[in-house]
DNA sequence: GCGCCGCATTGACGCAGATCAACCGGATGC
DNA sequence: GCATCCGGTTGATCTGCGTCAATGCGGCGC
């Protein structure tokens, strides 16, 4: 661990220095000034994980927690009998782990290649204390989070499958959009990050249903598809109709 | 309003002091020192609905903020058609309103006779940010409803009509249970707060299915009605079991 | 007393989505 | 080359819950 204050030059690669971090301004670290982040950059560490390996298990201890840079990782319960549901997808920026909180509600899974920012649980509730930029910021994203978890719990409770599938590409949509800091209009493009099963999970399916539903949505026209993962819409108004949202995009995040 | 500072005596009744108040020390403000309770008190103000009566409407400006004092709110979205579902009910101690988005994303409707402490947003959020034990704590409950938003996606994603019915009961429980400082055990009665719709709109179910399920719950043996609104639980541990959840209650909160 | 209204229950029926099962196509191993 | 495996698609059938409709019941006005 290097020390906070210090004048040797850095020698890492750039993608290693918060101040080069591609999720600099988005994380939960982005209202941290130069001093706070010096604090962060010397306590944080990498962690790399592979598609479906398990981040933490559900009802284990969770000695660490941070933040997705690079790629998607789901959060999922599973019944006794194996019914599971999805309750959350994190994206680059998204904060991983539950501060006051030890044992994990959920299991963590990479469902893509994935890179974790993280801390040590101790650490991080000590400075989550002494920083209020870091407290702030993170109350600002568990409120978002809160209001997307309602939002799912709309889609959950009364969506029909059809409505569930477009809801769930129109927020891919919007997530590619943003990423090129574009309003998602019509011909946009993009991969699907998941399977057809953790599709199914995310949206309370079975994956026949996922796929039957893929299928009518292409042959309406509201999709095409290269393969079973790369989908381009025509069309953004008709999926967000498809999606029985409305017009504006649906909810504000 | 008040000046903060006063050596005038406080001729308010009991209820209205906020060191007097039954959510003191669940609330918000609950690690609120004397002088940030004293604060509070000089600009918080109640206001009292009826069954029924709208808080805030989807979509609307809301000028204010604050906590359930007694009563219980429903939080819920509406599709374009009508479909609705609840997102989630607020009890005693528990905060209605997102500090930082001034634009409800739900309507919040008082099912019970509802008394809500209020303060005006943009002092609240004024204050937020000066007094530290305030965001500490909002941070906190933040944390546990996006647990409690996250465990009824698994209800509303995976769970069978009566396993959902089962479930709702079973929370009811513990809730009455916690408010006699009791662990839920059998012999318990208590009241529903619900009509069978407002039942219905929370689980992601009809009116008709859930009047089947509790009958069907009821001709199980699992619960006794005196009437529709007053339930027995004499064995927990086989409500817990129709409702589809670990024996140890479910999830932590 | 009676009629009305709102909430709840019960019954008959239909359908969206689950279940069970076959099949397809690309990747990997031998 | 062929066999195997895995993810995805498609088909046939079943079923839980929604839909539509009738009935019950307690409270309230008159």
């Amino acid at each position: 661990m290097r020390s906070v204050v210090s004048n040797i030059p850095d020698l890492r690669p750039p993608h290693e220095r918060c101040a080069e971090c591609p999720i600099r301004f988005q994380a939960v670290c982005s209202y941290c000034g130069p001093d706070e982040l010096a604090m962060l950059d010397a306590i944080k560490f990498y962690r790399n994980y592979e598609p479906g390996q398990e981040i933490v298990a559900a009802g284990e201890e969770t000695g660490f927690l941070g933040s997705v840079v690079e790629g998607v990782v789901s959060l999922s319960k599973t019944m006794l009998d194996g019914r599971r549901q999805t309750v959350g997808l994190m994206f680059a920026s998204d904060f991983v782990g539950r501060p006051m909180r030890p044992i994990a509600p959920f299991d963590a899974v990479a469902v893509t290649p994935v890179k974790l920012c993280m801390f040590t649980r101790s650490r991080f509730e000590r400075i989550l204390r002494e920083y209020p930029a870091l407290e702030k910021r993170l109350l600002e994203m568990t409120l978002d989070e809160l209001d997307a978890a309602r939002d799912w719990m709309l889609l959950l409770g009364r969506k029909t499958a059809k409505e569930k599938i477009a809801s769930f590409l129109a927020i891919l949509v919007r997530r590619a959009a943003a990423l090129e800091r574009r309003t998602p209009g019509d011909g946009f493009s993009f991969t699907l990050p998941l399977s057809r099963e953790a599709i199914a999970d995310y949206l309370g399916l079975t994956i026949e249903t996922v796929s039957r539903q893929i299928t009518a949505l292409r042959k309406a026209g509201v999709i095409e598809l290269a393969d079973a993962r790369s989908i381009r819409v025509p069309n953004y108004l008709a999926l967000l109709d498809a999606a029985g949202e409305d017009a504006d995009g649906g909810m504000i995040d």
